[in-house]
Parts: C-alpha cells; sequence; structure tokens
DNA sequence: GTGTTTGCAAAGTGTTTGCAATTTA
DNA sequence: TAAATTGCAAACACTTTGCAAACAC
C-alpha cells in the first residue's frame, strides 16, 4: 500500500483541500502505511523521522482539515488527548488501558440492536463504541489507591 | 431526594473516605440532586452557588476519589474536558453535539450481541456506548467549513 | 498578483502538583 | 498528635491563535 505524491495531490483536491507539500507529505504518512490510530503528537514523530518538516500548528491544522473531509476520523478516547483513525469505515475500538493502544473491532463483530431513537428534534450522527480492556494480571491500582 | 450531612458521612466512611466538610457538602450536591451529568467547573459552579467554598484542586481530588469509590463514574466525550456521571450502572448515552448536553441511554434500551472477544491476555472492564446526535437543521458547518 | 497556507511563539484550556496550613480521628 | 486533607499558585500537557513570511494557482 503506497502513494506517490501525484496520487496524494488528486486526493487532496478531490475533497477541496491545496495540495502543499506538507499536506500530500502527512497524507502519504497517515494514508498509505500504518499506524492507523495515532494522536498529532506521534504523526508529529513520524513526519520528522520521515524526514518531513512540519509544524506542531500544521498538524493539527491537517488533522482537522483531513477530519472534516472524511479522510480520518477522530476518536474521542481519554481526555486531554485526540486519536485519529485512519479508517473511516464504520467499526468500533479496543483500548488498553495499559498499555494507551487502540485495535479494531470490526464492525460485523459487535451488532448492536434494541437501538434507541433519538431524543426530539435530533437526528444520530455516529455511535462510538469504546471497549475498555486491562491485563488480567493488573499492575498498580487494584480495589483502593 | 435528600441526603443530610450525617448520611453523607456514613456514606463517605462506607467507602473509605474521610467525611470531611467539603467531601460531604460536594456528595450531598452531586449524588442527592441533579443534575446527573456535569464537569469539574460545572460542580465547581454548584458549590459556589450553594455557598459552599471548595478549591478547584479539591473538586478535582474529589472527582477522583469518588471515581475510584464507585460512587461516580467518568465519561470521555470530547478531548479536553472530563465528564462525571452520578448513575453507576450499567446505562450509555446520547451526547448533543449542538449543545454539549448529556442524556442516559437506558441499558435494556441498547443491547449489544455479537460481542468481541478481549485480545489475548486481556479482560473487558468496561463497555462505553456514545450516541453523537444534533439537531435535523443543522446551525453552522454543513459540508465545507 | 491574490488568496491560501505555513510556522513561530504566545496565549488558552482543563487538569495536576508541591507544599504549608488546617482538619480529622 | 499523627496522618489525611485542603487551598493556593505554579506547573503541565495538549491545542489553538495571531500574524508575517512563503506558497499555490
Amino acid at each position: 500500500m503506497t502513494m506517490d505524491m501525484g496520487q496524494a495531490a488528486t486526493l487532496l483536491r478531490s475533497v477541496g483541500l491545496r495540495p502543499t507539500r506538507q499536506r500530500q507529505a502527512l497524507a502519504r504518512l497517515m494514508l498509505a502505511r500504518g499506524p492507523r490510530h495515532f494522536s498529532a503528537e506521534q504523526l508529529h514523530d513520524d513526519a520528522r523521522i520521515a524526514g518531513v518538516d512540519v509544524s506542531l500548528a500544521t498538524i493539527y491544522n491537517t488533522l482537522h482539515q483531513f477530519n472534516d473531509a472524511g479522510l480520518l476520523r477522530e476518536l474521542v478516547i481519554e481526555s486531554g488527548r485526540s486519536y485519529f483513525d485512519t479508517n473511516t469505515s464504520e467499526h468500533h475500538h479496543f483500548y488498553d488501558e495499559d498499555t494507551g493502544s487502540l485495535s479494531d473491532i470490526p464492525a460485523e463483530a459487535m451488532v448492536l440492536n434494541a437501538f434507541p431513537d433519538a431524543p426530539e428534534g435530533r437526528e444520530i450522527c455516529r455511535v462510538d463504541v469504546v471497549v475498555r480492556v486491562r491485563s488480567r494480571s493488573r499492575p498498580g491500582k487494584t480495589t483502593k489507591d
């Protein structure tokens, strides 16, 4: 799974974003290879490791633009940090509370029924399911602190 | 639904917390009346309005202690702000993206089946479902920004 | 050229921490 | 009195903002 600069530019134009050097590079880093789940900080590190020089402000701008354009999906897992997912199709997540790592739950592995009606005058725009897991032999906090 | 200082003290002692003036007052504010969902800031305001003088640091300490003691449940809905729920029984939430308000979905209104296995060596400690809703005639952001 | 995007550094938001003073048991 | 708790203010982590320089078309 790869993406050259031309493909990245085409993708960006197709969602109405100018294919700048930074956006093309970030699109390739995010969409054409792992990881599928990352924070702004992680993407910034990935970019620097890949030799792509992008400011943190631009990382944030780009993440929000991609999210709004439907290229990414923002995940809210912990307060105080945002995660983004390059998989925008319907699915859910495991969150490992010990390691902080995220993994996918395929849509078909988690079926919701007895689905509630939205409140008066509202429509459902998204359903997020987070299954929080931890190791059986949990280090640290047990019952008391 | 009310709770006097004596009852608050008993409750606190039953979960291993010293019944200080602040904790008793906050227990009464949180557990004996609405709202059921609130942020630290909201609780701080509620306390001040009720004439209870408590520092924000103590609000945070208390919220975490109550959460660890099982008196509250922390909800992660938006990055950058924590919410707490006085309803600790199993249930899920509607989150109104326009107003930021939370409402409960009773456990029986939302049945999950085809439940996935936890990853190797992990156990499921909690399942959070957030159904995000918004008004049908959405003000502001449409397709583009 | 003209409007968009970038990068910097500063500002902002919500939360946590260190520690002396106070309170509880 | 000994240990736990509080409140303050400073520190924190992450994110956003203002604006001049750089860039895309």
